[in-house]
DNA sequence: CTGAAAGCGCTTACAG
DNA sequence: CTGAAAGCGCTTACAG
């Protein structure tokens, strides 16, 4: 910048407003300033603008892990709607480990981020004090948080669970189970957990057991997940007439397994999933599930920065909001009623 | 940091030892420090840090999109790889367009990461040259470049291509056909059109014309992709005998395609993909494809920037070097001699 | 419309 | 083992 100003005849404070706010400098000088900066090929350094101006527009997102698509997908709707502002997102998996966000936490505050947006609204008791103390703007995502840190952006997988047990409910199933993953380990999947309870509470309205939820597998799940938990059911209950697994990805290697094993669906059995990918609409037959926006997920908290991160002296404080995106249940070609009840 | 070394009665100097080099301090000291940190939760500010010492501990990843478990799995594996060093990713999209390449390139140097990687060899000339300047270590990775900026991790595009032509040669088909992207749009992917490259010059070898090579849809691939696509390649050759295509999300769509209208899959149509996803170990028939370790990719990246980022005394200046991973082909289910030669 | 001064919170490079 | 000084390259807040 120094270099600039010389050659441009300037201060270094003009060089500056050229870059930030090229309208309070006079055209000749600004053409002059920028032809300098074409010629030494200039490249601004933001890390100590960052440092003078107390603002990185670094966003953090921390995610379970970005090998999801729909994870994927919300990452890049967030750094869709953040990128005309010229904001960067600090990416970071936990890899469905709650001190793995902890240490993450710790280590992007030293990156000063001017926002934190996280995957779920469990979080360990520092993790939740470093955030709450952070005095930046926090999104929780992905679920409807019972007490919020600040904002929150998502929808609530415990209704997303009730959802798919009464549409298995009014297709006339009675022996229905469910396909999630293992809760005493040290990676777990929160919100597939919500939805298994969403799921439970609506086989205990309707007086049925509980006894075909299955919980096995580590965190994430995967297409062999549903492969391996479906032949656990199975073993469980030959009779069982409907499943519902906690992402599409289990219900595709679920699917997949029924194929194996000569098992009809859905006349032998009916299967549903959880987060409409794009598999799950490809596949034959298609499945079932239960549709989320994950992209949205991502605009919408985006949209929502800008404007809190907005600092025109015209715009007031605004408060913490919850948005709630919904889901919609997507009946397709993997649940019917079972052919013993037709 | 300041407050800091008032509590603990010490010198800024010595705050910032007890963080950096806790050894160069002595214990009673040290632990002063330490309390004087924990009680203030203190968290250093990395933005002065890394202006002052000239190193973000920021890499740059370029890559194609986020969507696509490939590559997700490319920036996981260098995650990893690189955060026992402390090491942060700063990650850019392209959406597969080279302009958006170059202008993530300009943006992120401004963030003066410490060093770049970014997938594919062709870039920009304006990108290039913004690249061989920048003065920090460059990888190129998942194509083997023939003019490397810097280092290189990848593989042969081309000989992928290639080795599946060979493959379907070696069954003994006749009629071969492949799907690809349009490379008449702002999207473009390269990578994929390198191993149709590759393919299309074996066919010729072999005397056969490529007049089945389908390039249609823009890039990314997708489930869809492969089912419209194959849906082209059977109007123009109701009798082909075996397809290529250019991602396994593509085979996979063909397949699904394939059952829809009662192609029977691989007594009708022997069919291979690319990539090695886990879904196409998962479908019905397993899906045969060309495996690359995409997660390895990452890796190897990462512990070659962490030679070549180590700046203790000892250690000398890295050449760059190229790596080459390799690639297996896979057989599986989709492909055997085709009925009509048998 | 332009500029001189101070300072953001660290680390480097020295000195003792 | 510890510290005082200078400086990293910008922006803020002022003054003219």
């Amino acid at each position: 910048m120094h270099d600039v100003s010389r050659l441009a005849g300037v201060s270094k404070m003009t060089v500056s407003r050229v870059l930030a706010d090229p309208d309070l400098v006079s055209e000749s000088t600004r053409n002059k300033v920028m032809k300098a900066i074409e010629q030494l090929s200039y490249v601004p350094d933001r890390v100590a603008g960052s440092l003078s101006s107390r603002r990185t527009n670094f966003i953090t997102a921390i995610l379970p892990t970005l090998t999801n698509s729909n994870f994927a997908d919300t990452a890049q709707g967030l750094a869709e709607a953040m990128r005309p502002a010229d904001y960067q997102l600090l990416i970071g998996y936990t890899m469905y480990r709650l001190e793995e966000e902890e240490r993450i936490i710790r280590a992007m505050l030293a990156r000063r981020p001017d926002a934190i947006v996280v995957a779920g609204t469990t979080h360990t008791k520092a993790a939740n004090e470093m955030m709450l103390r952070a005095g930046i703007p926090i999104v929780e995502i992905w679920d409807t948080p019972e007490h919020p840190i600040d904002h929150a952006v998502g929808f609530s997988n415990y209704e997303v669970g009730r959802a798919a047990a009464l549409h298995l409910l009014g297709l006339g199933h009675r022996r229905i189970g469910a396909l999630g993953s293992r809760m005493d380990s040290d990676a777990k999947d929160l919100r597939g957990e919500s939805r298994l309870a969403g799921f439970t509470s609506v086989l205990r309205e309707a007086g049925l057991s509980d006894e075909l939820v299955i919980r096995a597998g580590e965190a994430p799940v995967s297409y062999d997940h549903g492969a391996v938990t479906l032949g656990i059911l199975l073993e469980r209950a030959p009779d069982v007439e409907a499943v519902f697994a906690v992402s599409d990805i289990s219900a595709v290697g679920a699917l997949m397994e029924c194929h194996r094993r000569g098992i009809k669906v859905p006349d032998d059995l009916s299967l549903m999933g959880f987060g409409d990918f794009d598999i799950a609409r490809q596949c034959v037959p298609a499945i079932t599930t239960i549709r989320i926006d994950a992209e949205r997920i991502g605009r919408k908290t985006g949209e929502l920065l800008l404007q809190v991160l907005d600092r025109s002296p015209d715009t007031e404080h605004l408060p913490a909001s919850a948005v709630n995106v919904g889901f919609d249940l997507v009946i397709r070609q993997t649940t019917a009623t079972s052919k013993k009840r037709r």
